[in-house]
DNA sequence: AATGCCGGGGG
DNA sequence: CCCCCGGCATT
């Protein structure tokens, strides 16, 4: 009637998933955004806000969860959190052991008064999420599985409210830290390489140095700009530099964890930490992990979606984004150089560009727009994400936000309120150029011999060419009902019959797809 | 012919 | 609600 478009009740966004975090192992959250759509090389990144208040980027094939894998395709690690059906009743446990190849998943289940009992299911029998019920569980969930694997280590509390503030206390860092107690991983090995080893600490700290505690704020701009840096998830910038640097100092693992081990910091730590409000300081480190550096030489800023990080050679951000980006870190892939689209120079211009991409990166809950960068625009992929999100995102310039669409919100527990300082930063930004340049788009360098669904949708981002117009807001279409047929990003398409339990609901009831929204 | 999905069922 | 499907428009 109304609106032009009907929105599926459901879309990613907003999807309850269990996630890969840095320490192997899943964790319950939602998927805030897609952070990073489909390239010709890259996988879809995911921004994930995990139930505890963290919220980072997660590859597609990371995510367990409705649209994303059904069952994890790794190992699962010790003490992950699971689920699982016992006499018809879903109980949670954790894994105590997982063997691959018999397919055997030993789990210990805490019973209602406190035995411990281990159960043996196949994989695809466990789940990483609860099946049903929701975010009030999942928040209160009193965690019994902690609990007795570790003594509790401190009081913890409740944050009751969302959007309290926790004024002295920041949680600093936003990595959670492989088990410091019982990871015992070494039960079986079968040349697991999908574990994540822990970075020095030493190394960690070199990193954490060298990156973002710049002594001073150089830049005279700086000071302009703090005010951008002030909010949607600071982290983010700051994690994605971590994790990238992370991967050229450590030299294996796409997935480090560089921070350094803090004490208490528990095994999969989701409920232990108070939820975690952005709060509106602690720009000045940041600042200057972005644009405080050395100033006179050509440098080299990855333009990745979240990371902005900064290399003085343009080695090193190649080397940078394949690894932290692109899911490989042999140096043999990419013939053809495709990291190139993922960085650009940093000269004179240097601090508009980065200043406006660390914002992009960090972005997260505000209004899309990737790599402002307007030198590199020309050669840009697929940037229709930018209109998909457009309107998911609830928040962010309220100005422009056609509204109507909210329920993208996560429906659970964790809504971090998000004050924007309207106007310039808007302004500084534009969100939606886009460079339609069918030139740039190089042939796929696939090599898979067999597709996964996952793949075949990637594959299908990938490749569709769209772009269109952006959308006007009150010009509706047409007086039809039907509208042109979409892009050929439905579920059947891209799963394939086949998988046809892999398509979103509305998709298996001949209903309009709500996956591939256009 | 295959696909996308509306409109209209039934449980 | 959840699920199914006839049938039609679009490709």
């Amino acid at each position: 009637m109304s609106g032009t478009k009907r929105l599926a009740k459901r879309s990613i966004i907003g999807t309850r998933v269990s996630a890969l975090w840095q320490d192997g192992r899943y964790y319950p959250g939602v998927i805030r955004a897609l952070a990073a759509e489909e390239t010709l090389t890259t996988k879809a990144l995911y921004t994930v806000h995990f139930d505890d208040g963290f919220e980072t980027s997660v590859a597609g094939k990371e995510i367990i969860g409705p649209g994303f894998q059904t069952v994890p395709s790794t190992r699962l690690k010790h003490a992950q959190k699971v689920f699982v059906t016992m006499n018809g009743r879903e109980i949670c446990g954790l894994v105590a052991n997982h063997d691959r190849k018999l397919d055997e998943v030993v789990i210990s289940v805490k019973q209602g008064n406190n035995e411990e009992t281990t159960i043996n299911r196949k994989l695809e029998e466990v789940r990483l999420m609860e099946s049903r019920k929701s975010a009030r569980l999942v928040d209160q969930d009193t965690d019994y599985s902690k609990l007795a694997d570790l003594q509790l280590s401190e009081p913890k509390r409740r944050a009751v409210s969302h959007s309290i503030d926790v004024p002295g206390f920041k949680q600093q860092r936003p990595r959670r830290h492989r088990d410091s107690s019982g990871d015992t991983e070494g039960s079986e090995h079968g040349g697991n390489f999908d574990d994540v080893e822990m970075m020095d600490e030493t190394i960690a700290a070199m990193v954490l140095t060298s990156l973002s505690v710049s002594p001073k704020s150089p830049t005279p701009l700086n000071t302009q700009f703090k005010v951008e840096h002030i909010e949607p998830t600071q982290e983010h910038s700051y994690v994605s530099s971590s994790v990238a640097s992370s991967g050229f100092y450590s030299g294996h693992s796409e997935r480090d964890d560089p921070s350094p081990p803090t004490l208490s910091e528990s095994a999969p730590a989701s409920f232990e930490f108070p939820r975690r409000t952005d709060l509106p300081s602690d720009s000045d480190t940041r600042d200057s992990d972005v644009t405080g550096k050395s100033e006179d030489r050509t440098r080299f800023q990855c333009t990745w979606r979240g990371c902005s990080l900064v290399c003085d050679s343009c080695n090193e951000i190649e080397r940078h984004i394949r690894r932290a980006h692109f899911d490989q870190d042999s140096d043999l892939e990419l013939s053809d150089k495709e990291e190139e689209f993922y960085y650009t120079e940093l000269e004179d211009d240097k601090d508009v560009v980065s200043v406006t991409q660390s914002f992009a990166g960090m972005y997260t809950s505000s209004p899309s727009g990737e790599q402002p960068d307007m030198h590199e625009m020309a050669r840009t992929f697929d940037h229709d994400y930018q209109r998909k999100e457009e309107k998911y995102k609830p928040f962010a310039h309220a100005s422009s936000v056609p509204s109507g669409d909210s329920y993208g919100l996560s429906g659970a527990t964790t809504s971090i309120p998000i004050t924007i300082p309207e106007g310039q930063i808007k302004r500084s930004l534009s969100w939606q150029i886009q460079a339609p340049s069918p030139g740039a788009l190089i042939s796929p360098p696939l090599r898979t011999p067999k597709l996964t669904p996952q793949e075949r949708l990637q594959q299908h981002q990938a490749q569709s060419p769209k772009s269109h117009m952006l959308m006007s807001p009150l010009k509706s279409a047409g007086p039809h009902h039907r509208k042109p047929r979409s892009e050929v990003r439905k579920c059947r398409k891209v799963y394939g019959m086949e998988n046809r339990d892999q398509w979103c609901t509305q998709c298996k009831w001949k209903k309009a797809c709500t996956r591939f929204i256009d």
